[in-house]
RNA sequence: GGGGCAGUAGGGUAGCCAGGUCAUCCUCGUGGCUUUGGGAGCCAUGGACCCCAGUUCGAAUCUGGGCUGCCCCA
C-alpha cells in the first residue's frame, strides 16, 4: 500500500483531497467561490441534517431575503464598522441606477431585526428563536480558501433570538453552546470553547464566544460563535415589547452560527495520507462492497456467479438495515478500488471473493485503521452496525488526543511551543495585542469549561491579576 | 496595503531566455481483446498554447493591456 498525499504539507493535502475526493471543484472562474460536487454536498447535507435536527427541537426554521437596504445594514454604527469593507453592493438594476443600494447580507441582523420588530409587540410574542441556512457574501480581501475563507459563505446556519429579560437571553447561549457541543461531539471533531476578547468580539455584540478546533499544521480554525448581543440591537432598530404590568421594553438578543468550515474541520481533523476518514454518521456512503471475481479458468463463472449473487444478497441485507452501502460491481481491479473509496473515506469495505464464500464469510477492512478481518456472512450486518460504531468512537478518541493544550509561563516557553498553548493574560488590549505582536499568535480568549490549570496567575507581559487564556496560530 | 511569479488537453507537465516541420511526456476519456485478493497489459482513437491588441514574412515563445490563479512581506 502506498501514499498518495502527504498530510504533513497540510495545504497541499488540503486542496488536493478536495478536488480527488471530489469535495469542491474550485475552478469556478470568481475568487472565493466554489462549486459542490454531488459527493461533497452529500456530506454536507448528511453534516446539517444532523445541526438541522439538534436545532429543530428548539428553533423555528425561516427563511429571510439575501439583500438588505443599505440604510438598514448602515444603521448599527459598531456592526457596520466590523463589515464595511467587506460588503458587496447591488447597485444596479439593468442599466438603472437603484435610489437605495442594496447590500448582499454578510450576516442576517439587519435583515432580520427590523422584521423581529413588526413581529414582537407582547412578551407573549416571546422568546423568539428561529435559524436559517443560507449563503452570505463578505469581499475577503486576504487569500481565500475552500471552505474555510469564502466569498460566498454557502451553508451559514444562523440562529437568532429574542428574550423578555437578560438572564434568559444568557440561558440561551448557554443552551446554544450545549447543542453545538453535542454537534461536534457527533462529528468527532474536538474543540476548545473560550470567551473572545474585547477587540476580538462580534461587532455590535456584548461578548463573543467561539468554538476553535486544531487542524494538522498546529493552527487553529474557529468552527463556531455565540454572541450575546443585550439590547444593543434592540435599541438601534426599537424591538420593544410590552411586559405583563403593561410597561414598555427591549428584548434581550442573541445569535449564533456555524458555516461549512464544520465541513472543512470533519475533512482535516479526520483525513490521511490515503484520503478522506469520515465519521460514519455523515459519510454518504459507510461501507463498501467489492466483489473479487475470477473469469478464467474450467469452472470459474459458475464460481464469479456464485460471488456476485453472495454480494447482492449482503448489498440487500445491509440496505434493508439502513446502511448507507454501495455495491462497486465496476469492471476495475479490486486494487484499484480500494485506493479510489479510501480516497473518499468510505469507514468500511467488505472485500468478498471464492476464498471468502469457501468458508461462507467475507473479509472487512476499516478505513481508520485497515485493519483487515473475516466476518461469517449470517452475522455480518450486525458485525457492520457494531464496526461503524466502533470507528467512530476511535476516530472521536483518536482527535481528542491529537488536541494537547501546552501550558506555559514565559514567553521563551511560548515562542517554541505548538499548537494552543494556555498561559495567563490580563484583559488589557494593549497586552493582548504585545502577545500577538511579539509571538505571531492570537489570542482565542478566556477558557470557558477548563480542565486544566494555566500554571501562573499574573499576567505574562504586565505581571498584573490575569486570566486564564488559550493562544495559537490561528487561519 | 506592498512586492514577486505563473496561465499549454479533464488533471499534471516540456517547449519560452535564443520566434520557424505534425507542440513533449505522464495521467485521463472512448472502442476492443485479455484481465481481477492492493493502483493491469496490449491495440486503436480523442483532447490544449487564458483573452484582446501590437511587433513580425511567421508568435505558445517578444511587447502592452485585461482576466484568473499562486507565493512572500506588512
Amino acid at each position: 500500500m502506498k501514499s498518495v498525499l502527504d498530510r504533513n504539507n497540510f495545504s497541499e493535502w488540503y486542496s488536493e483531497i478536495l478536488k480527488r475526493a471530489e469535495i469542491l471543484d474550485v475552478r469556478y472562474p470568481v475568487k472565493g467561490v466554489y462549486v459542490w460536487y454531488p459527493y461533497g454536498l452529500r456530506l454536507r447535507n448528511l453534516i446539517y441534517g444532523i445541526l438541522r435536527a439538534l436545532m429543530d427541537e428548539e428553533h423555528e426554521e425561516v427563511l429571510f431575503p439575501l439583500l438588505i437596504r443599505r440604510d438598514e445594514l448602515l444603521k448599527e454604527k459598531e456592526h457596520i464598522k466590523g463589515f464595511e469593507e467587506e460588503v458587496f453592493w447591488v447597485t444596479h438594476g439593468g442599466t438603472t441606477e437603484l435610489d437605495v443600494p442594496l447590500a448582499l447580507r454578510p450576516t442576517s441582523e439587519t435583515a432580520m431585526y427590523p422584521v423581529f420588530k413588526l413581529w414582537i409587540r407582547s412578551h407573549r410574542d416571546l422568546p423568539i428563536r428561529v435559524y436559517q441556512i443560507v449563503n452570505t457574501f463578505r469581499y475577503e480581501t486576504k487569500h481565500t480558501r475552500p471552505l474555510i475563507r469564502l466569498r460566498e459563505i454557502t451553508s451559514f446556519k444562523e440562529a437568532h433570538t429574542a428574550h423578555a429579560s437578560r438572564r434568559e437571553a444568557e440561558e440561551q447561549i448557554n443552551k446554544a453552546i450545549a447543542i453545538y457541543r453535542n454537534f461536534f461531539d457527533r462529528l468527532a471533531i474536538p474543540y476548545v470553547i473560550t470567551k473572545r476578547p474585547e477587540w476580538d468580539k462580534f461587532p455590535g455584540a456584548e461578548y463573543t464566544i467561539a468554538f476553535d478546533t486544531l487542524m494538522p499544521d498546529g493552527r487553529t480554525m474557529q468552527i463556531a460563535t455565540l454572541h450575546m448581543l443585550g439590547e444593543n440591537f434592540a435599541h438601534t432598530f426599537d424591538i420593544r415589547y410590552e411586559a405583563e404590568d403593561g410597561s414598555s421594553k427591549f428584548v434581550n438578543q442573541t445569535c449564533y452560527g456555524i458555516s461549512e468550515r464544520c465541513v472543512a474541520a470533519v475533512i482535516a481533523v479526520h483525513g490521511d495520507d490515503h484520503g478522506l476518514v469520515l465519521p460514519p454518521p455523515v459519510a454518504p456512503i459507510q461501507v463498501v462492497i467489492v466483489p473479487i471475481i475470477f473469469t478464467s479458468g474450467a469452472d470459474k463463472p459458475s464460481e464469479s456467479e456464485a460471488v456476485k449473487r453472495a454480494c447482492n444478497v449482503l448489498h440487500h441485507e445491509l440496505k434493508g438495515a439502513g446502511v448507507r452501502v454501495f455495491l462497486d460491481d465496476s469492471p476495475e481491479r479490486p486494487g484499484a478500488k480500494y485506493y479510489y473509496w479510501e480516497m473518499k473515506g468510505v469507514p468500511l469495505r467488505i472485500e468478498l471473493g471464492p476464498r471468502d464464500l469457501a468458508n461462507n464469510s467475507c473479509t472487512f477492512v476499516r478505513r481508520d485503521n485497515f485493519v483487515k478481518w473475516r466476518v461469517p456472512l449470517t452475522t455480518a450486518v450486525s458485525e457492520v452496525k457494531n464496526t461503524l460504531d466502533d470507528i467512530q468512537h476511535s476516530l472521536h478518541a483518536r482527535a481528542m488526543e491529537r488536541l494537547e493544550i501546552g501550558v506555559v509561563s514565559d514567553e521563551t516557553e511560548l515562542k517554541n511551543a505548538t499548537g494552543i498553548v494556555a498561559l495567563p493574560l490580563c484583559d488589557r488590549e494593549s497586552c493582548g495585542k504585545e502577545l500577538e505582536e511579539s509571538t505571531g499568535a492570537s489570542v482565542l480568549g478566556e477558557v470557558l469549561y477548563a480542565s486544566h490549570s494555566s500554571g501562573g496567575k499574573e499576567c505574562i507581559i504586565c505581571a498584573r491579576e490575569a486570566k486564564h487564556v488559550l493562544v495559537a496560530r490561528t487561519y
